[in-house]
DNA sequence: ATTATTATTTACCAATTGGTAAGTTAAACT
DNA sequence: AGTTTAACTTACCAATTGGTAAATAATAAT
């Protein structure tokens, strides 16, 4: 509960942010550039943040939310099985498509050694524990079929980062309409997922 | 044919700056320290390539070089059809496992803005150009399954590139055998290109 | 041996970086 | 009205950045 909540300065901060760390990479982000294009003083940046390795922590918390919350809004229907996973699936290029910064930040935060991986790691770990148990306990009732759910989860994680490459690859190469790669390779992965988790899949055309 | 070619510090500099562009990005390389770790001063390393962007484009020229001395192996096969297309696909997937470098190095120029991203394209668009006008003369003659050439290398470009991701995130979650997810998902780009190319795959278990 | 060329270094530099310290302004509480 | 606290700014800094200019060393050509 903030006391002085006037012109929303930090959610414009994180905003700003998120777009340059998302486009340009945390490096080739300026504390200095963000700031001069909110109109405000860098020093006003570091107030809120203290660091510049705090205020890609707060963006990525704050986007990580979002996802979060995405995702439970899906566990809390009543979709059983298979019908969840697709749905979830769904869900996050929905997500994606929406707000393609997220894709950007994942990208970048994904990063082997960079700065905040080890804070994406830390969001995502209780949601990846949490899945493989659910996934699990689906296998154990045969509403699924046996395979090792950290693998599929990470192929289907790598599928949504890739992309935030492909799009952009598809815009350099002189394809008008990125829309419809997307939509094939959400084709694509959920037909992936399906054959390898849904056991009432019948694997003909 | 250089000089005075004794110590072969330009190669040296050229691996160095691969190590360093593909594992931290093209801003958190600095020449200085690059030249640090090669008992050299930055001014030997601006003296071979002028430009950090010189650099960075250099190590891209070289990596993509090596990309198209293997693909040009399999091109000069006399395979046909489909059992062309399985060759080049695991020619791909053993150099990045043979160089992951080069992985990462691609993940780093295939952002949008990026540095490099420019050269990248120039060199991979007559690659690009000659592999859709093969595949469009094989399905004139009915060899190929008809469909957009350009979407199907991008998918299998794109899976690639998330190999990148994939490998590193597999490995902060903790997964011991990186190697076996990878093999996975060679077989499902395999199986995907197959399901999309080959005229004379029946699709059944 | 001298000269020309290539390779590498020393010395600098202007610009930018993230960050500290100390104000200043404005609102809230009393 | 006066005090406290939050929001923001001005001033400043040490470190690092990519890059220039000039000197030096090493090799090749004459």
């Amino acid at each position: 509960m903030e006391k002085y909540e006037k012109f929303g300065t930090k959610e414009k901060i994180l905003d700003a942010a998120l777009e340059s760390f998302s486009t340009s990479g945390f490096d080739a982000t300026s504390l200095d550039v963000v700031a001069k294009s909110l109109g405000v003083r860098k020093q006003t940046i570091l107030y809120h943040f203290t660091t510049k390795k705090g205020l890609l922590n707060a963006v990525v918390e704050r986007a990580a939310g979002n996802l979060i919350n995405s995702i439970e809004e899906v566990l809390n229907s009543d979709l059983k099985g298979w019908e969840r996973i697709e749905a979830l699936a769904r869900m996050i290029f929905r997500l994606a498509l929406r707000e393609p910064l997220l894709l950007g930040l994942l990208r970048e935060v994904s990063r082997p050694g960079s700065v905040g991986s080890e804070r994406l790691r830390i969001l995502m770990t209780p949601l990846m524990d949490r899945a493989t148990l659910w996934m699990q306990s689906e296998m154990e009732v045969g509403r699924m079929r046996r395979t090792d759910p950290r693998l599929v989860i990470l192929s289907a994680y790598s599928t949504v980062v890739g992309l935030a490459t492909e799009i952009e690859v598809l815009r350099a190469a002189g394809i008008e309409q990125a829309l419809r790669p997307v939509t094939v390779r959400r084709r694509e992965l959920i037909r992936f997922l399906r054959v390898s988790l849904d056991p009432d899949y019948l694997q003909s055309k």
